[in-house]
DNA sequence: ATTATTGTATTAAGCACTTGTTACAATAGC
DNA sequence: GCTATTGTAACAAGTGCTTAATACAATAAT
């Protein structure tokens, strides 16, 4: 799996978001162990610093949580990683349609959009 | 119109959107004199500084250009207005087929979202 | 001709982010 | 018990973004 940033944007939001999209998504399953602060560090390229600072983000949101020497875990809740995937769906779909208007698209354009991309991504 | 700007990205990229959003929607139209930096500065709240930052990455795009002391215009070529329209468009769609898909949503169900949400919206 | 407005440049300061480095405490694994 | 691994903390340094303040040259407006 790919650890793309961009600089454009702080690098800590950024894991926030992969390991996010790692964990709603299935690849890091609730009840995982998931790699240390220095594993994923290095794998992302990143000073051990940063990836402390995306874990304590993600803490936050009750999606991980540690257990002092033995690393962290994704939680059990498995309705919370549900609801948090429909969230993001839910972010995801009304971003593109403000978008797609404020750049002048009407409803039936955009859909017409969706069904031809559909198409050719078959 | 909204300056509406938040910390979690550089301001005068953002900037840089807002403008360009309004220059393909036709707020500002082809050939129309911009707002004097300073004007647009106070009106967006930041610092004369920084909307000349987003000025010098709009002219790089051929979008605005500057005429000395007779302030800034948007460019007359609507040809490139219409295709960086068409391809901010198209960067949308692809974003969000990217983003649906990575969160585990199958083409079938996004294009029932996208029907679901235009059924609402209108 | 004078004045005001334009874009532009410079400097200093503060801020958040990132890195590199080092260190500590707790505990799983042996 | 010893060792390695864990999360965590702290510090200095560098970088880019932003602001504030000031100034200058060109020219439109008067």
């Amino acid at each position: 799996m790919a650890w793309t940033l961009d600089s454009d944007r702080p690098i800590y939001l950024q894991l926030v978001e992969i390991i996010q999209m790692r964990i709603v998504s299935g690849i890091y399953k609730a009840g995982d162990r998931l790699p240390s602060v220095r594993e994923l560090a290095t794998e992302a390229g990143v000073n051990p610093n940063t990836m402390q600072k995306a874990f304590a983000e993600l803490e936050r949101s009750g999606l991980i949580f540690t257990q002092r020497t033995s690393g962290r875990t994704v939680t059990e809740n498995t309705e919370l990683i549900f609801s948090i995937r429909e969230s993001l769906a839910r972010e995801q779909l009304m971003q593109f349609f403000s978008k797609m208007k404020e750049l002048g698209y009407e409803q039936t354009e955009i859909t017409a959009l969706i069904n031809q991309a559909a198409e050719e991504g078959k």
